[in-house]
Parts: structure tokens; C-alpha cells; sequence
DNA sequence: CCATTCAGTAAACAACCGTTCTCCGGCGAA
DNA sequence: TTCGCCGGAGAACGGTTGTTTACTGAATGG
């Protein structure tokens, strides 16, 4: 009874996985008052109620939790954004699809978004090249996503992968726009979706 | 001898603002390797060449510095956008002299760029939200810009007002792209310049 | 000329930091 | 059952942090 699919139970790495957990969700709330470059490794481990050098058992230092903080928030993304983007609906209904989509993301992890946001530009390299990595990747999924659409055709990769790149940083926009909204953020989801209609307006007259 | 126009020489007070200035300066530059939450007094005061007691003569704390910064950064640019994007030129010229601004004053003051972009979702509340307040202020005079145009007839004051968000926020990321950018960055000129084109290009299909 | 203001100095404070080394004790495999 | 593996604990290290208190000496204004 022990090889019920692809590994045993590992009583010894879950419990590992258990605690490196805790580090990343500590760490992630730390970070809602404060950025990467001033989270100390201790004050993470003090929150989590275990020994500091217990860190080193799972990370190298902050800047390397910062990476797995990244592949937590948007590794478990990707296919998400070329649902709302593909087939069915005229371009007014993917894009509320799309606004709602967000409006989703902010309102189960806004730690997380409010993470990505923060450290996009922030002091961390790399950190940043990671969340550069990232972004270039769902870009280059938008850009697929707009392929297979009637709209694009005669569009050049090149402007689509500008399209693309429009879309993903409006996309970071409204998040970031949202979380700082108080209230159920209303007016900021009309504001977005009012811009991206706007976008969407000049992508259809792109070709004269 | 000692009634030029408004005030006196004061040499008392023109040194003060000297060290004031320099402790701006050295926080700009050790602001490119990280953000301003991790930002130490005595590191500030360290590089200037000045006790660490010396710093409480001007601000608070960093987080007072930063908001310096802000000003500094931002305070001396609101006349510029206007210029940029008045009165004489098509739509296309307009837009190149856009780009073109903002790739100087990339290339003129890099640290600065840098430090609004880092800072604008960054970790210091104070510094946040005096970042915010100026790009709300910039957005309006875009607007109110906009609206001197004969495109934006019929147009509303929110829509107005929306777009310039876009536009504003896309001149941001326009500056930390290109400050990422290696070389002259005339990839990263040209895609905002196409960017900044599809925008052009919905506003003028917008009330269809 | 003399009293006052005040930018910058110097020293000391307790608190915190990242990192190293040594050790413990339960899991896992033979 | 035995033995090696390894996640975590504990203590100690040198160094840095923000802040306070008391002091100096030159520019200032009557």
C-alpha cells in the first residue's frame, strides 16, 4: 500500500514542502507593507516560528524566495489568459471577460498581485528578469491568442507582439489600479475595460 | 551691497541647502541597485561624507527623502508634456515628439526614471501615493491638453480624462522599457511610437 | 561687539542583521 | 534492528542599523 501512483507518501519531504510553504505565505504577507530588498531572512522565519537557519534549508537568500514568489504568482497562469482572449464573443464580450478575469486574480491573491506589481521594477535583479521572463511569455500567448483571431489577419508578428505587449501591461495596470481602489473598485473596472475597448477600437483600424 | 531683490546672500543657509542637495544626489544613486524601504540613513549620510545625525537637519526619515525625490523627479516637468503635445503637427508628428521627449529625458536623468518607476508600487506609502498624486496631476494637464484638439470633439470629460491615463501610464512604461533597453534602445522607441499609434488610432474611431 | 541661532559632530545605546559551526532526533532504507 | 541522511535547533560572531544626548563653532542680527 504504498505506491499508490508516482512516489510514496515521503513523510520527510512533506513535511520539507510543508515549511518551505509557510516560508513563501509569511514572506508573501511581510511583503504587503514593505519591498523585497529590505525583507530580512529572519524577520521571514520569526513570522514562521522556526529556527533562521532553517531558511537556508530552502532558499539561498530573500532575492531567491523573491523567484519562487514569482513562479507561485505566475506560474499558474498561463493557460488561463488565452481562455478569456479566444473564440466565442464579439471583441465587446472578451474584453468584459477579460476585465472580469482580473477583477478575479485581485480579489483571490492580491498579495500576489500586489507582489508582481511591486517588483516589476523594483531593487531585486533578479527578481525583475523573472517577472520580465514571465510577462514576455504571456505576451507571447496573447499574441498566439490574437493569431487565431479574423481581426489579425495581414497583421505582421511584429505588431502583434506589440498588440500583445499593450494588452499585458494594461493588463498589470488595472490589477495594480484595483488594489489600490477602495471599495469593489467600480470605477476602475469601467476605466479598464473603457481603455481596452479603446485599444481594441484602434487594433481594427490598424491596416490603412 | 547686501539687497540684490529678495532676500540676502546667506551663506548660512545656501551651505545647508548644499549638503541638502548632496544627500539627494547620493540617495538617487545608491536608489539604482535598490529600493528605497531598504534605503539606510547612515548609508545615505556614509556616502556624502557627513555624520549620521546630520541627516535629521533635513528630513525625517527616508521615507521624507523620497518625497524629495518625487518632487524633484516630477515637480519640474509639467509645463514640457503640454508643449509636446499642443497645437501645431498631425497626429504622427505629435507622437514622435512624444517619444522623443521622453527618450530624453531617459537619457538626462536615467536615476530619476528609474526611481519613479520603482517607486510608483513600491513599499513607502508616503512616497507611493506623492508619486500618485503627480501622474493624477500629469493625466489632467494631458487632458485638458487633448481637449484644446479638434479630435476630441464630443467627447466627455471622463473619456477625456481616460485616455489620458492610458497615455500617461504608457509613457512610464515607455521610459523603464527603454531604460532597460541596451544600446540606443531603438527597438523600444519604435514599438512605443507603434504603440502610441494604435492608441491615436482607436481615439479616433471612438465614438462610433 | 555681543548674544543667539543652528548646521554639523561625536559618542554611546540597544536592537537587529546575515552567516557559520555544532549538535540533535526522527525518518528511510538495508 | 541498525545506520546514514537531513530538516531543524541553538549559540555565537562581527557588523550595521536608527535614535538620543550633549557639544562645537561659525554665520547672524540687534
Amino acid at each position: 500500500m504504498s505506491h499508490t501512483s508516482t512516489a510514496a507518501t515521503g513523510v520527510r519531504q512533506a513535511q520539507k514542502l510543508k515549511t518551505r510553504q509557510a516560508l513563501l505565505d509569511e514572506a508573501l504577507t511581510l511583503l504587503e507593507e514593505q519591498s523585497l530588498s529590505s525583507l530580512g531572512l529572519r524577520e521571514v522565519t520569526r513570522a514562521v516560528g522556526v529556527a533562521p537557519t532553517a531558511f537556508y534549508r530552502h532558499f539561498r537568500d530573500t532575492a531567491d524566495l523573491g523567484v519562487a514568489l514569482v513562479e507561485e504568482a505566475l506560474g499558474s497562469l498561463h493557460g488561463t489568459i488565452g481562455t478569456a482572449l479566444a473564440d466565442e464573443g464579439d471583441a465587446v464580450v472578451r474584453i468584459d471577460r477579460t476585465v472580469g478575469l482580473i477583477a478575479d486574480l485581485v480579489r483571490t491573491h492580491p498579495a500576489h498581485v500586489r507582489f508582481i506589481a511591486r517588483e516589476r521594477h523594483g531593487g531585486v535583479q533578479p527578481v525583475r528578469e523573472a517577472i520580465g521572463t514571465q510577462l514576455r511569455l504571456f505576451a507571447q500567448e496573447v499574441a498566439a491568442a490574437f493569431a487565431r483571431q479574423p481581426e489579425s489577419r495581414g497583421w505582421s508578428e511584429e505588431d502583434l507582439l506589440m498588440l500583445a505587449g499593450l494588452y499585458v501591461d494594461h493588463m498589470v495596470m488595472a490589477a495594480s489600479a484595483l488594489l489600490e481602489a477602495e471599495g469593489d473598485g467600480e470605477h476602475a473596472r469601467d476605466v479598464a475595460r473603457r481603455q481596452l475597448r479603446l485599444v481594441s477600437l484602434g487594433r481594427q483600424h490598424w491596416l490603412d
